[in-house]
Order: C-alpha cells, then sequence, then structure tokens
RNA sequence: GCGGGCGUGGUGGAACGGUAGACACAAGCGACUUAAAAUCGCUAGAGCCAAGCUCGUGCGGGUUCGACUCCCGCCGCCCGCACCA
C-alpha cells in the first residue's frame, strides 16, 4: 500500500459510488425506511465550513443507517430564490435566474468532493419552474379550504427602491440598501391563515419528544397563548359608532384597579379622531414615527393624549375612566385596546405616573397592608396574594385562582367572556419582488380575485426583465400581467407579487419524495417516505422556519397533499453549533480595524507566550530574545504584531473563514468530515484550528501505515493476544454504535481513536489484526469513508464498505471476567482489587477488608457499613 | 423584564449518583537524524521538589455510604423573545 493521498481515492471511491448507485433512494416495502434530511443550502456561491459540518452529521447518520439496514433517503436540493440574486442583478447587471443557477454549479462541485451519500437524482432547486408550479397548485388549493386571504397591512415601504422591506431590513428606521427613510404603507397583501392553527401547533409540541426543548420553548413563546378576559366599556362623549371600546385583558382580577383606559394610535376609534382633530392627528403620527427596532422599543417614552372620551366602570357606571391614546399599545394584539392597572402593571404604573392618574390598589403582599405605592407590585401569577379589592372574593389566593374566579364571575354577570389570545398572527407572503414564486391569482374588473386555472400552471417569471430601475420587475413588464379570466374569460390581469421565499423551504422535505412528480406529491411515495427521521439545521431556523413547515403540512393535509401522519413532519430535529474561528486584527494609522485571513498570519509560542504575527515567518529562537517584552513591543511598532480576538463565527466581514475547498485541496475530505465531527459536541460550537486540521490529517496517515503494515504481515504470523484484541474491537463497535445514536459524534470519534492505538500497539495474528482492521474501516465508514473503503478493499473486505452490514459487538466480549473495583474509605478512594465478575458480594467484601491498604487505613477503627456496588465499587464506613 | 442553557486542566472536551480529567490539541523531555521536518516513545490538574499525602469540577449550603451529576440560595457567561395588556 502506498502513501496515504486523498485525492487520489477519494475521487476514485466517489466515481465508484455513482457507478454502482449506492445512494439511489429506493422505495423497498421489505426493508423500514430512514428519511435524513439537513435543511438545504442557499445558493450563495460558496459552500462554508458550517455546510461542511451540516452535511457530515447528516451524512454520518445516513451512512450509519444504511449499514444497519435501513432503506435511506438523503436528498439536496436549493433554496433559490430570494433577494440576493435581484441584488446581483441590480449591481452587475444579468440575470438573476443566470447568477443562481451558475452559483448552484459551483457549489455542487463544491459538494461533490465532500463524498456525501446523497441521491443527487432528486435535486431540485426553488426556482424550477415543475418545483414552484406546483406550489402555485398548493396555493390555489390553500384558497378554496380558506387558508389564504387578502387584507390590507401596515408594511415597511422603501420609497428609493420602491419595495416592502422586512424588519430585519429596516435599519434606524432606513432601508438597509437605499438607506432612505422608511415609511409605514399600507398594501394590500396575502396571508396565511397560520392563526387558524395557533392552538393546535402549540399543543402539537408536546408530541415533538425528539426535538430539543429550547425549539420547543422557543415555537411555544412565539405562538404565545393567553388566557383572559374580553369585554366592552360603554363609552360617554365619543363618536357616533363608538359606544362601545372593547378592551382585553389577562388579569381581569384586577379590574377594581382600573384607572384609564388606552387604545392605540392604529385603533379605529383613534383613526376616526385624527381626521377630524388636527391635535390627535398630530400625536398619532408622533406615535407612528418611532423606530420598529427594540432598543427603539425599549427606550421610547411612554406618551398619551387624553381624548376627552370617557368609559364607564362596567361594575360601577359611576366612576368614569379616561380614555388615552398611548403609543406603547399595539393595534395587533387583543383589541387594540387595554385598561390600565397601574398599581399592578409595570407600564400602566409608569404612564399613570407620568400623567397623575389614581392608583388603586388591588392585593398586597401575604400578611401586608394596604399603602401608597412607590413601584408596581406585579407578582407571578402563581404567587399567592392578599385581595383587597377582589370582586370574585377578597381572600389569599394566587392569581391564577383569582383571575379564573374573576372570568367565571365577570361572565356570570354577562360582562365580556373568557377568551384565549395568540401572539402568533397571519402569515403576510407577498413580496413585491420579481425572484419569487409568483401568486397564482387574477384580477378581473367582473370577477374579483380568481385563481388561475391549473392547467395553466406554472405561472412563470418572464426572463425579459430588466433591474436598471427600482421596483417590481413584474410591474412594469410590457405584457407578462396581461391575461383572461379563468372565470369570465375577459382580459384580466396578473397578480404581481410573489411569494416569501419561506413558503419555498416549507413543503421541500415533502417534494424530496417525488421531486419529479406533476403533482405536489405522489401519494405512495409520500407515505413510505414521510416523515423525515432526523432533520438537521442551524438553531436560527428554531421559529420560522420550522413553526411554518409544521403550518404547511398541515395545509398540505387538509387539501391532500399529504398522509395524516405527515402532520408533524419532522420526526426527530437536531440543531448544530456553528464552526467558529480567531480573528487576527490589527489597527491601521487612525485606529480602524484592519482584520487579516487565518492563511495570512503566523503564530508560535516564545516562552510561555503565543505571539502571532503578520505574513508568513519562521518562528525565532527563543534564546535569541533577550526580552521578550522589548521584543513584542518592535513587532508592535512594526505594525506586525496581530491582536487575537478569541473565536467567533466565520465570517466574512472578520475574514476569520476557512474555505473548505483549501482544507480539501490541502488534506482531503476525510480529514474536513472528522474534524468537523471530532472534539466538540455537535449541538455546541466547534473551533477551527489550523493544529487540529493537520492533525486529523496525521490521525489518518496513521491509520493509513496501520493498515499497510497489517497488510504486511505474513499470512502465518501467530502473534499474541488475539482474544485482547477482539475484545477491544466488540468494546468499540459498541460504544460507537451507542455514540452514533445518540449524536455523540465526538465520542464516537474518541473510540475511534482508541481503538487505532490499541490496533498499533497490538502484535496479534494476521487474520485477527485483519479482522480487527476491517472492522475499524466499518466503523470510520460514517465519518471517513473514503480512506474506509480503501482499507475495507485493501483487506479483502467484500464489496463496498458503504454497503457492509453494520458490525455487531458479541455480548461476551463486552464484559470482563475480573473486574477492578475501587475502595473507598468514608467516600475516599484508597486501594482497588481486581475479582471474578460475579463474585458474590460477600465475597468481595472479604477480600477488600482483607486488603493491605485497607487493614492500613482502617487501623483497627470498627467497621460500621460496607457497601458493595457489583461491578462498580467498595466504599467501608468507618 | 420573561424564557432557555452553560460554568470541569494551558485549550476543546469525557465521566448510568460510584476510581474526575477518557480522547484530542497545545507543551515538555527522550530516541532516530550531521541538522531540521516527519515518525516513534515517555511526562503532564495543583501543591508539598520523591514513596505518599493534601487540595481540587464558579461560590455557599443541603441530601447521600458516596455529588461534576440531585435539591436550595448566590455569582458569572451565552442564546432566544421582548411595550403581547
Amino acid at each position: 500500500m502506498s502513501r496515504y493521498e486523498p485525492k487520489t481515492i477519494e475521487s476514485k471511491w466517489q466515481a465508484a459510488w455513482d457507478a454502482a448507485e449506492t445512494f439511489k433512494a429506493r422505495r423497498d416495502p421489505a426493508k423500514p425506511k430512514y428519511y435524513v434530511l439537513e435543511m438545504f443550502p442557499y445558493p450563495s456561491g460558496r459552500i462554508h465550513m458550517g455546510h461542511v459540518r451540516n452535511y457530515t452529521m447528516g451524512d454520518v447518520v445516513a451512512r450509519y443507517k444504511a449499514a444497519q439496514g435501513f432503506s435511506v433517503l438523503h436528498p439536496m436540493g436549493w433554496d433559490a430564490f430570494g433577494m440576493p440574486a435581484e441584488n446581483a442583478a441590480m449591481e452587475r447587471g444579468g440575470h438573476p435566474k443566470e447568477w443562481t443557477y451558475g452559483n448552484i454549479a459551483d457549489m455542487r462541485a463544491q459538494m461533490k468532493p465532500l463524498g456525501l451519500s446523497i441521491d443527487w437524482s432528486r435535486e431540485f432547486a426553488t426556482c424550477d419552474p415543475e418545483y414552484y408550479g406546483q406550489q402555485q397548485a398548493m396555493f390555489i388549493d390553500m384558497m378554496a379550504k380558506g387558508l389564504v386571504y387578502r387584507k390590507n397591512a401596515v408594511v415597511n415601504w422603501d420609497p428609493v427602491d420602491m419595495t416592502v422591506l422586512a424588519n430585519e431590513q429596516v435599519i434606524d428606521g432606513k432601508g438597509w440598501r437605499s438607506n432612505a427613510p422608511v415609511v409605514r404603507r399600507e398594501l394590500t397583501q396575502w396571508f396565511f391563515k397560520i392563526s387558524d392553527y395557533s392552538a393546535e401547533l402549540l399543543s402539537a409540541l408536546d408530541g415533538l419528544k425528539d426535538w430539543p426543548e429550547k425549539v420547543r420553548v422557543m415555537q411555544a413563546n412565539w405562538i404565545g397563548q393567553s388566557r383572559g378576559l374580553q369585554f366592552a366599556f360603554t363609552t360617554t362623549g365619543a363618536p357616533e359608532g363608538f359606544d362601545r371600546l372593547e378592551v382585553y385583558t389577562t388579569r381581569p382580577d384586577t379590574l377594581l384597579g382600573a384607572s384609564f383606559a388606552a387604545i392605540a394610535a392604529d385603533h379605529p376609534l383613534a383613526k376616526h379622531l385624527e381626521r377630524h382633530d388636527p391635535a390627535v392627528a398630530e400625536f398619532t403620527a408622533e406615535c407612528r414615527k418611532g423606530g420598529t427596532t427594540a432598543e427603539a422599543m425599549e427606550t421610547a417614552e411612554k406618551i398619551g393624549m387624553d381624548t376627552g372620551i370617557r368609559v364607564l366602570h362596567p361594575f360601577d357606571n359611576s366612576v368614569e375612566l379616561p380614555v388615552y391614546i398611548a403609543n406603547f399599545i399595539l393595534m395587533d394584539y387583543g383589541t387594540g385596546a387595554i385598561f390600565g392597572c397601574p398599581a399592578h402593571d409595570a407600564r400602566d404604573f409608569e404612564f399613570a405616573t407620568k400623567y397623575g392618574l389614581p392608583i388603586p390598589v388591588v392585593f398586597v403582599p401575604e400578611g401586608a397592608e394596604e399603602a401608597d405605592l412607590d413601584e408596581p407590585f406585579v407578582p407571578m401569577k402563581s404567587e399567592r396574594v392578599q385581595y383587597i379589592r377582589g370582586f370574585a372574593g377578597n381572600d389569599l389566593q394566587t392569581g391564577e385562582d383569582a383571575i379564573a374566579a374573576a372570568i367565571a364571575e365577570c361572565e356570570s354577570r354577562g360582562i365580556g367572556r373568557g377568551v384565549t389570545n395568540y401572539r402568533l398572527r397571519d402569515w403576510g407572503i407577498s413580496r413585491q419582488r420579481y425572484w419569487g414564486c409568483p401568486i397564482p391569482v387574477i384580477h378581473c374588473d367582473a370577477c374579483g380575485v380568481v385563481a388561475e386555472k391549473k392547467e395553466n400552471l406554472p405561472v412563470r417569471l418572464p426572463d425579459d426583465v430588466s433591474f436598471d430601475i427600482p421596483g417590481n420587475p413584474l410591474d412594469r413588464h410590457p405584457t407578462w400581467r396581461q391575461c383572461t379570466c379563468p372565470q369570465c374569460g375577459a382580459d384580466a390581469r396578473r397578480e404581481t407579487d410573489t411569494m416569501d421565499t419561506f413558503v419555498d423551504s416549507s413543503w421541500y422535505y415533502a417534494r424530496f419524495t417525488a421531486p419529479h412528480a406533476t403533482t405536489p406529491t405522489i401519494a405512495e411515495d409520500a407515505d413510505y417516505w414521510m416523515n423525515v427521521d432526523q432533520y438537521i439545521g442551524g438553531i436560527e431556523h428554531a421559529i420560522l422556519h420550522l413553526l411554518y413547515s409544521r403550518f404547511f403540512a398541515r395545509a398540505m393535509h387538509a387539501t391532500g397533499h399529504l398522509p395524516a401522519k405527515a402532520i408533524e413532519p419532522f420526526n426527530a430535529l437536531f440543531t448544530q453549533g456553528m464552526v467558529t474561528h480567531e480573528i487576527y486584527k490589527t489597527t491601521d494609522a487612525a485606529g480602524r480595524p484592519i482584520y487579516h485571513l487565518p492563511e495570512d498570519v503566523t503564530t508560535f509560542t516564545v516562552g510561555d507566550r503565543r505571539v502571532t504575527v503578520l505574513g508568513d515567518v519562521a518562528p525565532p529562537d527563543p534564546d535569541m530574545i533577550p526580552d521578550i517584552n522589548a521584543w513584542m513591543q518592535g513587532l508592535n511598532d512594526e505594525g506586525a504584531l496581530v491582536e487575537v480576538i478569541p473565536s467567533a463565527k466565520m465570517s466574512k466581514s472578520k475574514k476569520n473563514v476557512v474555505d473548505p475547498m483549501n482544507i480539501i485541496e490541502a488534506f482531503g475530505a476525510d480529514t474536513a468530515r472528522w474534524f468537523v465531527m471530532s472534539d466538540s459536541p455537535p449541538e455546541r460550537d466547534v473551533e477551527w484550528t489550523a493544529s487540529g486540521a493537520e492533525a486529523t490529517f496525521k490521525h489518518l496517515s496513521r491509520v493509513w501505515a496501520l493498515c499497510s503494515r497489517i497488510g504486511d504481515m505474513p499470512a502465518d504470523h501467530a502473534g499474541e493476544g488475539d482474544a485482547e484484541i477482539a475484545k477491544a474491537t466488540a468494546k468499540a463497535v459498541d460504544e460507537i454504535t451507542r455514540a452514533i445514536e445518540t449524536f455523540a459524534f465526538n465520542k464516537a470519534i474518541a473510540a475511534l481513536y482508541g481503538l487505532t492505538n490499541t490496533l498499533a500497539k497490538a502484535n496479534g495474528s494476521t487474520p485477527a489484526m485483519k479482522q480487527a482492521i476491517r472492522t475499524l474501516a466499518q466503523l470510520m465508514c460514517p465519518m471517513t469513508p473514503h480512506i474506509a473503503e480503501s482499507i475495507w478493499t485493501y483487506q479483502g473486505g467484500a464489496g463496498l464498505c458503504a454497503t457492509a452490514p453494520w458490525p455487531k459487538a458479541d455480548p461476551a466480549l463486552l464484559v470482563d471476567d475480573t473486574v477492578t473495583l475501587p475502595i473507598q474509605i468514608n467516600g475516599k478512594r484508597r486501594a482497588e482489587i481486581s475479582v471474578p465478575k460475579d463474585m458474590p458480594a460477600s465475597e468481595v467484601e472479604k477480600i477488600a477488608l482483607a486488603d493491605e491498604a485497607v487493614v492500613k487505613f482502617l487501623a483497627g477503627a470498627p467497621v460500621k457499613k460496607i457497601i458493595v456496588v457489583p461491578g462498580r465499587i467498595i466504599n467501608v464506613v468507618i
């Protein structure tokens, strides 16, 4: 066996797998299926280390499951619509389509050398008309089911780029690209009725046992269920049509602490008032102005304006409360109107203090007397407090109990009703962009808004568009909008909004089960392959993508495109950590930071100091440096000394990136794959270090050398220790199997190091050594499939290692005949003994007490108690 | 503010309530070499320069024969949400 040359063997085995169609997913009723999916990439043009880590994890699972006898589906595609393609077209010319498909080709070419066990025959991009046409068909089905609707919504509008911006695209109140002040504008937008499923999306989280707790909690918070009372105040002095004011509260128990009511600036009453009163208009404009960012919200002062309108307290019509318009009331939560209870709500307290409103106390801490408050008293709802102004019992009780009693009491008095509210709002999917899935509807003067006929799908994006003028090219296309009404046949106009790209990624997992079908899915395929057994991706998609996918699967079931079992599409979810790297920084004369790529710096140790300098410099001879501080100061004065900032997510702007292609070029894919799986647990961040990558390559070279050495052994070499080798191998099989099952890839790799070290030191018989290294190859195969194939073949393994059944550990080899038991005296380890594994406890006890070291420690003291945990430990208490 | 998570050698990290620090990186020493690289071997939590002992998993308590692990209270860091009535 020659030297370890990853480049040669990796392309060789990739070709062999291709030729054998090793990874083609086949519907095989005789086998259990396993569907493993990594979140598909956006085709930016370059793969990065995060991709390598994500896809390697999926690949380990896929290859392992295949070896376990599952029929595996492991596909790959492209989340290909979206703004960057249009931005590129605006900046550099060209067409988003060419840019996108060019990037896909580039990225595919970068991914293939990783040797992933992907069924490439199922590949698609969401911008393929065959894909988005089926998405349009489902949109039409969803319209028919009432899951789609249009309404006016306030959006962030960029007046220069003439487009709607997402909240994340608004920076300091300005458009992220145009830098123009963003205006709030009301547009008619398309929505999916995800709110129909709020309760179910929440309750079904409990069933997702194999999802990270963190993600379930984040989703639950996002859906934001609350239970409260909705009721109407009677108003006085209000304009016609506003004689009642509906409010929602989660604290109806504090109703007798009400001192004012407040409405949002966008509340219908406020809007009515602003039309007739310039002062109100000025105030509501002020409310709307504030930034939408979190910090702006945080620091914004609470302001209000007394409308002069009064509401009557529902329990006592002689009590009148003023109605304010206030900037901290949100129109799209509850009813957009509240009653304020300053004593028990921080915001209401701040507001009441500012405007000199009364602060009536409803309850006090257990055992306390009523007193004026310097700050609001807001206990946990589970805390017991003494009610003073309760109306459903002035007892010592928890807020929870009081709220339930208050709702019941109000309902019986005919004041309002108990209501469950959700923060989750309907999903606005309209985008005024070109590079997205066209919404397949038609506007007809006679018939209104009508769905396109399915036989006319896909509604294709026109190719002849330009991006030299801001705005949506579909709007200004000379002919694309022209069409005929599917209902009456008259001339009509196409919708020019396209869908949010989150729609594209909300069902791609289902499409992979039948990627070329002329319907969105095919029942038999979806039935066989769904659900995704293991989904792997970044935590950044914990909320939106996963929640939308859960909704979409339900919508697909409701429209007949997925079986009932698939309404929760992802059985298990794993969120992997990031790949991080140190950041190398110097500063220019003006003190501005300059960042440097890892390959542009050199690090060495001088004494106990780690020094990083610019350039490819040879390490200095430590003896030549009499004064390290002076020497480093010198480097600093030259501008050569680099500041090392602790590891952070790889990002282009900080230049702390390592290009996977450079690593594959230098060390091969197996090294890259092994390294990203080693050391750190997969859910945590892993730090990429040059020395680590190099060390990995050295290790693989050692395995190669070991294989070579075993290959050179004479066939009749007897050696010794075959039993120990078999045991070590069995233990490794057991350990690695369990590690992979539990996503503890770092532990699997630690065990692989262990077995390799054992074999390197062993001197077994030739057949025993060959058997052991073949097993080692199989165990390595999920992480480093190429070198595994080479070793497997070289050592006489039959067929491909990738298709060989996973090794099983003989249980008899996993238990040792004798065990070493530590002996503790009063919980401190003092000695150890070796005993046969099934020796009765009483015998063990005797031997332990007779042990020389134990006798010495006991020094004749009486033994109070002795605990023998079989096979584990002995503890002597004196 | 609310919610979730984490704190172990120089570093990444192991450890069903049962020998803390597996495995690896970095480091040091040695062998081979004219030399270096590569390779191989050894050392390594801290302290008492050794056998051995003492102390050690953020801090303080508790439960237990026994606690990195479980419970209570602090401290620190990370992440998510955030004017949600």
